[in-house]
DNA sequence: CGGTTTTGACCCGCGC
DNA sequence: GCGCGGGTCAAAACCG
């Protein structure tokens, strides 16, 4: 009988003693979803802070870029003054992205009538292409340098709508635009990206619209035209052609014009490298070849570009389907202590690193950019994932 | 229902 | 001046 009590007993205690296990895990594990909902807050609030931040940041930069564009004209004057003076080999009559020589008269006439109201408002055009890389841990002076270069090459970077511009655009608020391209008779500066990708629609962070598809004589596969629809207003255009007739084959993309608009994160961070491209390209006059083949380096170390003028139209090339490796950078490319993580699809394998540079298309295969955008994402994932 | 894509027609620069 | 061909328009279809 004292057995069966006592066992019992015991019985009736480890029930006890379970559910009181119970409640403690319960207990325990209530704790842990309040800390985990305390640091969701916590998370919460300081991406709230970072997007402010970043908000307020880029609203700086796009005054601070709008200041140094109505400089930069004048930077440049004194930049060339500079130059002569240092006896660089400068040919002034070489003006990559114009195209004087084919004013018509009744062009030039326009000219002279605007030419005051042209100068004013070529200032605020000068920004940059709307496209690009996100180059991260950069060695400061060589991007100051290289910066330096881009915003003096997009002071001289007056570029020219053709006439599919005049028709698109049809309302008032852009005829001055409009006029004013039409004026100066330049053609735009064009940036082609070749990049192998399953998908023609490149996620290259800003929204487009299909307005159009060709095909053209030499090619038999068809062309895509796209407009930017970020803004309704956004003059850039991009075309998209297929290199092949396999599914894996190459996309030609094809980007020209100047956003009219803020761009994303994606977008800002991807246009400093073409956006260079394009501006070095341009500025060509006033630097040497070997130095624009150099800058181009520093932007696109790992890829093949090339620099051509097709139907007037100054191009820059950029070969993401052939990697370009380190014996072909320039002499003073940092690649000792830093190095470069970039995968568009490529099966070559990226050099080895030991620093972290991105390229980012996204929607194109990258690997691990540890940018402020996949930080975003991962918090943005984990806040998710939390509630 | 609003935005996007499709697609035939049209425009116009350019070469001959 | 004419024809070719790349680029754009715009209405209809499609889609979420």
């Amino acid at each position: 009988m004292i057995k069966e009590e006592t066992v019992s007993y015991f019985q009736t205690f480890d029930g006890v003693m379970a559910e009181s296990d119970k409640e403690e895990e319960l207990d325990a594990t209530k704790a842990k979803v309040e800390k985990v909902r305390e640091e969701n807050e916590k998370l919460k609030l300081l991406l709230s802070t970072i997007l402010n931040n970043y908000n307020s940041l880029q609203m700086q930069v796009s005054k601070v870029l709008g200041q140094q564009q109505g400089a930069s004209s004048m930077e440049l004057d004194h930049i060339d003054r500079q130059d002569e003076n240092n006896d660089y080999d400068v040919d002034i009559s070489l003006r990559l992205g114009r195209s004087e020589q084919k004013i018509s008269k009744k062009e030039e006439n326009k000219v002279d009538k605007i030419s005051t109201k042209n100068v004013e408002e070529s200032k605020d055009k000068r920004s940059a292409l709307g496209f690009g890389f996100q180059i991260q841990s950069y060695e400061a002076s060589k991007l100051d340098d290289l910066c330096r270069q881009v915003k003096l090459a997009n002071a001289e970077n007056k570029c020219v709508s053709s006439r599919k511009d005049v028709k698109s655009v049809r309302n008032e608020n852009h005829q001055d635009v409009l006029e004013e391209h039409e004026q100066t008779g330049l053609k735009k500066t064009r940036v082609c990206v070749k990049a192998s990708c399953e998908d023609p629609s490149i996620n290259d962070g800003c929204q487009w619209r299909k307005y159009g598809q060709k095909t053209a004589k030499t090619n038999p596969l068809p062309r895509a035209y796209y407009r930017c629809s970020m803004s309704s207003n956004c003059p850039v255009r991009k075309q998209v052609q297929r290199c092949g007739e396999e599914e894996t084959s190459a996309f030609m993309t094809t980007y020209e014009g100047n956003h009219d608009h803020p761009l994303p994160m994606e977008a800002s961070h991807m246009a400093a490298g073409t956006s260079a491209a394009a501006s070095l390209l341009q500025s060509g006059s006033s630097s040497s070849s070997s130095s624009t083949s150099a800058s181009l380096s520093y932007f696109f170390p790992f890829h093949h570009f090339s620099i051509s003028t097709t139907n007037s139209h100054p191009t820059v090339t950029l070969d993401l389907t052939r990697p370009n490796y380190p014996n072909q950078l320039p002499d003073d490319y940092p690649l000792s202590s830093s190095s470069f993580s970039l995968n568009f699809s490529s099966p070559d394998p990226p050099p080895p690193s030991s620093h972290d540079h991105t390229l980012n298309f996204s929607g194109l295969r990258t690997q691990a950019p540890l940018s402020t955008d996949s930080l975003l994402a991962r918090y943005r994932t984990r806040l998710s994932g939390q509630q």
